[in-house]
DNA sequence: CACAAAATCACCCATTCGGGTGACGCGCGG
DNA sequence: CCGCGCGTCACCCGAATGGGTGATTTTGTG
């Protein structure tokens, strides 16, 4: 920056010397004062653009951050395959509590109905999941993003 | 850009024309023809300067790029709750097979182990777990790390 | 209201599962 | 060499599970 500027004055002086030179031996006599002023106009205005953009010069910076995103524990029920395979939201229910490892009693009581009824909503899930047994009924579950 | 361009070349038309109705009024007259040549450059100097900063305004970029980090399927398995519950290699390689939801008989099959053989390490490592069901079994060897 | 889908419950039967017990062989470390 | 842990296998029994059928009630929609 500093040494910009000193540079720039130095420059200036060195063509204030050219031109008092120049100016001394034949511009003044042979040409206009036009021509004088535009030439000096044209070189500062020259030297001017030059040092704005040294004066500017800004590296562009570029700061890439990279942010971890929270894990994606995110889990979003696939509603399509729900609804492609017709099952039912109490078959959902039921899938969802025996992946939590609930008999089919617990399920039950927990659901406020009878083992009898929970038998059957198990049978209809298991017969729309193709599954044959409740552990498969969860796997697929799972992998068919119907249960966390 | 262009704008800038054409701004600037009227404002030296301006200017010029500024300077040739100075010139036959006063300055000529009154003033060395360095005042003007000095005054003429500190104009377009400055004229330069602030052309070059508005082309080179450059505004500061920060890109701020969120990544997602390997999604955590880095499954690593819990070697010391492993241990320390006292489950042994086979036992959970029988509990794998039963996440994946295979029947007694489908894991013996798969492990070239009798059907009995089965029941036996199931049973252990149900009990080791305290599970009851391979259902409740496949939930705890899950949430404990010990199976994906 | 009428109809369909969903939810509820029951019963029967075969299979699977879980729990318990006992036994045998193998390899390793005291 | 002997004991122990591990893996293997067998048998029994009761409980849980699944498969099928049928029926009633509830609910939502045209």
């Amino acid at each position: 920056m500093r040494k910009h500027v000193l540079l720039y004055g130095l420059l200036g002086g060195v063509l204030i010397a050219g031109l008092k030179l120049i100016e001394y031996r034949w511009l003044v006599v042979e040409y206009s004062v036009e021509i004088y002023g535009g030439l000096v106009a044209a070189v500062f205005a020259g030297v001017g653009i030059w040092l704005g953009l040294r004066l500017t010069r800004r590296t562009e910076t570029v700061v890439v951050r990279e942010v971890v995103i929270a894990a994606p524990v995110t889990f979003v029920r696939d509603q399509s395959k729900l609804e492609s395979l017709g099952i039912t939201p109490r078959e959902l229910e039921i899938l969802e509590l025996i992946a939590d490892g609930l008999s089919n009693k617990e399920i039950a009581a927990r659901a406020f109905v009878s083992e009898n009824t929970v038998k059957t909503h198990s049978s209809r899930v298991f017969d729309k999941l193709g599954a044959r047994r409740r552990t498969q009924a969860v796997q697929l579950g799972k992998e068919l993003r119907l249960i966390p």
